[in-house]
DNA sequence: ATGAAAGCGCTAACAA
DNA sequence: TTGTTAGCGCTTTCAT
């Protein structure tokens, strides 16, 4: 079902013919080439505008070596953080005129590592990436690495992996969350994190010690919980059976979907937030402001770490930039305290 | 920059050396047909999957005329809505081991138009898209039509185009709204639009001029409001005058980002919600359940109709299906009732 | 069942 | 300044 009207196709060819000048010419002349007379390109560009010539890309890129797109590999969509990002991305793209492919992992190993395979086919000249909460072995990335390809990873980085990093100060944003707890008079505070992610995790986790530690307080392991990031019945069923069993008096949620399944589960509990328990959640949605309570949110800068990733990216394709491994640019995120921590005074 | 490691980049050329054959046999085994043995077959399968042989996307799609990839052209990313239906329609690109481009408008004509001029070149076998709030002129779509390039509508579709759309029905989900904000005793409904869509607005108008007049209400001009699809200050203030002015008892918000925006504007002019104004919104958040109220919402089947426009595309590009100009499938949406629209009672 | 060869549309030496 | 030519890696007749 390819065939379409290919009866007008006009390629360099066409515009060779009725120029009467060769196919190399047009080639120059389109591309702004300095060997070629100003006369000759102002025909050349005229008449291509006139027969709407539009340059095929896949013979372009087969030549050049070279696709003129990125892929952007992300664990899911849904989500505030990612689409923000996705945002900043394509700010940066669309000015480069390059063109982005999206893969979503779903936060599976075996379907991200899949698609780097395929993407040692030459089929994108960069990856932006935020990798998926259960990759634990990377041969993956540095198989493409070594293919040439270059990687800037955003907010889910691997760090042991020589690439330029865009992240969030994630030992700081847990330790901020966690302090402002304790001085919300919070003295039983749990970390509820989702599966996966060992770098960002163990960040967060020693950010939350470290403020526990300052006020003397003996972190316990069962404060620190993990479950799915999925919105869910089983999943707020799930969190419900872990307040019920620790009795926190604060929660600190490192996810997105984690706001609504606590909010949900609290209800299910009849505890009242703040009064009951204090929530604060990892999350970039504008409704946070308008939640019941409104909830006090860690904000991470999607919007300019995506554009930051893509920028980095580009500088190196463009070869104005070369040394991608020593990049490691952590951005700060905002502690936005709303009412779900607020004290009764 | 893109030297890579051009090295080891093992081709069809490669294999054919390696297990002396020709380039034809390795192409003709790969793609399984049936003119080659059993057993060649499988020492090509097995000595390209030993060599890491990835075929080049490029010289494939030149060579066939066909990319293997889609794009998705949407208006703006950060948007529940339109995620959401992204990942129906990964699921569907995904499983036809299809790539996705993405590009966004952020609702301008102009960029519209210049994506589909480019998209003349043939860097995609199809496109799923919803279109910019401003678009008026579509010859930009029709000429990509007439260059064979199947096009499928989602949520926003432009009716005088002969192409598969996937919708909801808008006049119902209005109508639906309505009547039960008159039910639950509005006597005052403003209807909050955006810029643009002449025909989806249309019908959500007239949707809601119905079900006033069912109840013999004459719409009055002044309640039908348009501002822009930005949660920002300026906004909020735009409503804010629009609430004091024309003193609406209920308030039916067209589009996601309103949602945050009226709750604000109400909070800012201290009034209460239900009680002195009740609020349905058009959005599938999942956070709508915990806002303060908690919202009632029109919500659209947003992953299935993304699936549904992209498994449409697909029998399409696969010969399965041809018939696209008369696919016009309208989705149900839901009301879900929630506080927001409560009664004192 | 396998191979030779043409060519998709473009780029980039190199010649003229 | 312009043209000739040799591919990029793959698919696909058409021979063998």
């Amino acid at each position: 079902m390819t065939d379409g009207t290919k009866s007008n196709k006009v390629n360099m060819k066409t515009l060779a013919k009725v120029l009467n000048v060769s196919i190399a010419t047009i080639s120059k002349a389109l591309r702004d080439s300095h060997d070629i007379g100003d006369e000759t390109k102002q025909r050349v560009i005229e008449t291509a505008r006139l027969l709407h010539y539009v340059p095929n890309p896949y013979a372009s890129s087969l030549r050049k070596r070279s696709s003129n797109t990125i892929a952007i590999i992300i664990p899911e969509i849904a989500d505030s953080y990612f689409s923000q990002a996705i945002n900043g991305i394509e700010s940066i793209v669309d000015q480069e005129k390059y063109h982005a492919l999206i893969y979503l992992t779903h936060d599976s190993y075996e379907r991200e590592a899949q698609m780097f395979n395929e993407l040692t086919s030459g089929r994108v000249d960069g990856i932006l990436m935020s990798v998926a909460s259960n990759t634990k072995d990377t041969q993956h990335i540095k198989n493409l690495q070594q293919a040439g390809v270059p990687i800037v990873f955003f907010d889910r980085v691997v760090e042991d992996i020589p690439a330029a990093k865009i992240k969030t100060d994630d030992f700081n944003s847990a330790y901020m969350a966690t302090r402002h707890l304790l001085d919300q008079g919070c003295k039983n505070i749990s970390l509820v994190t989702i599966e996966g992610y060992p770098s960002i995790l163990q960040a967060r986790e020693s950010g939350y010690k470290k403020a526990l530690a300052e006020r003397d307080i003996e972190p316990e392991d069962q404060n620190i919980f993990s479950c799915s990031n999925k919105y869910n019945q089983e999943n707020i069923a799930v969190l419900k059976e872990h307040i019920t069993n620790v009795k926190p008096d604060g929660i600190i949620a490192t996810v997105e979907h984690l706001a609504t399944t606590t909010y949900l589960a609290c209800e299910e509990l009849k505890l009242n937030i703040p009064q009951d328990i204090k929530v604060v959640c990892f999350t970039n949605q504008i409704t946070a402001a308008i939640l019941n309570p409104s909830l006090t949110t860690v904000l991470q800068p999607a919007y300019d770490m995506g554009r930051k990733a893509a920028e980095l990216l580009f500088w190196h394709l463009s070869g104005r930039y070369v040394q991608m491994e020593s990049e490691n640019i952590v951005m700060p995120s905002k502690l936005v305290v709303r009412d779900s921590t607020r004290t009764a005074d």
